[in-house]
DNA sequence: TCAATAGTGTCTTTCAGACACTATAAA
DNA sequence: TTTATAGTGTCTGAAAGACACTATTGA
């Protein structure tokens, strides 16, 4: 770097040009009782003040090295969700969709297991909630273009449970075919076919036997493993 | 909107948090003398100046509608290319990228035809070129963190020829299924199975018989032409 | 024994890959 | 007739879909 460029740097002023508004809107998709729920916020500040919103915000240029930091800082200020990964999705950014002005957005998206999650709130919502999507415009009504961008996130959420091993996220340690393949059917909203099923996840060499068996009432089923952490981004040859 | 909810955005002052730099950066691609192409230009002001760099800048709060619409602008002022469809490929934001502060970019990307566009450069820069990929960073040294942006730019390029007709926007209104072969060979770097290739085109019903040869030295071969606007974004069902 | 669920065998279908074949033009 | 390119016929192989079949448990 030459004078000239550091005399231009030390005379340079962030707050000489007008940026948007910019932030980070993460949706944390997983399955309670059959039901695919996403996370939601009841905001308890203007603007959009008791409307439901993803949990989300602006980026903190002291805190946040990069913007997918802002985003797991975000949801574990907001929600208590502490998260490793996280998939970015769609950025929106326009004049009309806050109030405060011209406004971006930077979405995420991710698929846990909500079991062993303790959600916990700050002062910025007055709620914390798992929501079903179908509740969503009738019992929970949306701020901004949130109902927008949960949509995109969806989407996503949908094309991905037809092509990668996603789903896995959702099971315990454990876990028989019968009980992945009932993951993936709830996510597609539809029946798979169970020789199919067992074949194309059994050809990725994604799982192994862990040498138990689950019990029930009826025939025992094997259970089995993911074999490593490339197991929950597997991406199969072809579409289911 | 309640009076409080009113006078909170009176009150808001945009410029009281501290925002990134936003902008958007947009890798524009094509095929000239059998060469992959991308649109660069020679930067004319600090920071990074004398470096080359994909057209871009910073969102316009009063010009632009929405993020693709300042994609479009920067674009056209930039480089003198005016095009319809931008897709959007990653947003990019951290502390380091830029000298001037946290700065976030949005990444935009499209094929086009590079026949019948005249570059035009305007004052932010010494030169606007067409650069073959091989050149970057020996004859054509590039700015801030663009050398990664054009990765993802072709890392998604790449993967959309594997399964979309993406690369029908290289050709003019009339081709031949040979000339549309060597167009897909170009860009995946590898050589097709003739048979295979028009199986697969054909049967996307995306072109039909113009009704016109192409004539040559040797045996005449059909043209074809796109059957609708759908065409430019097929997907196969299966990867290539 | 039966009901229920786990798990397999195997035929079909779809579409990519390989490759030899035929067709049509100019020189 | 040769050469070059256009265009086809057809076999193989990979992986999904359909569906009937067997296996193993508790009641």
């Amino acid at each position: 770097m030459n004078n000239k460029e550091q005399e231009y740097l030390n005379s340079y002023n962030i707050h000489d040009f007008e940026a948007p508004l910019t932030s980070v809107d993460i949706s944390i998709f997983t399955v309670i009782d059959n039901n695919l729920k996403i996370l939601l916020v009841k905001r308890n500040q203007f603007p959009e003040k008791g409307k439901w919103a993803l949990p989300g915000g602006f980026v903190d240029l002291d805190k946040d090295q990069d913007l997918s930091c802002t985003a797991k800082r975000k949801l574990l200020e907001k929600t208590g969700v502490d998260i490793s990964h996280i998939e970015q999705v769609e950025t929106i950014g326009n004049k009309h969709r806050d109030p405060r002005g011209w406004s971006l957005t930077v979405t995420y998206m991710a698929l846990i297991s909500a079991s062993n999650i303790t959600l916990i709130k700050d002062d910025s919502s007055e709620e914390v909630a798992w929501v079903s999507l179908q509740e969503i415009n009738t019992q929970y009504l949306l701020a901004f273009d949130h109902e927008k961008l949960i949509k995109l996130c969806n989407e996503r959420l949908q094309s991905k449970v037809q092509y990668t091993s996603l789903p896995v996220n959702l099971l315990p340690f454990e876990f028989t075919l019968s009980e992945l393949q009932k993951i993936f059917e709830l996510l597609l909203n539809r029946s798979i076919e169970k020789k199919s099923f067992r074949r194309r996840v059994l050809d990725g060499h994604i799982i192994e036997e862990s040498g138990n068996m689950k019990l029930s009432s009826t025939r025992p089923a094997k259970l089995y493993k993911l074999i490593d952490d490339k197991s929950k981004n597997f991406i199969f040859p072809r579409s289911i």
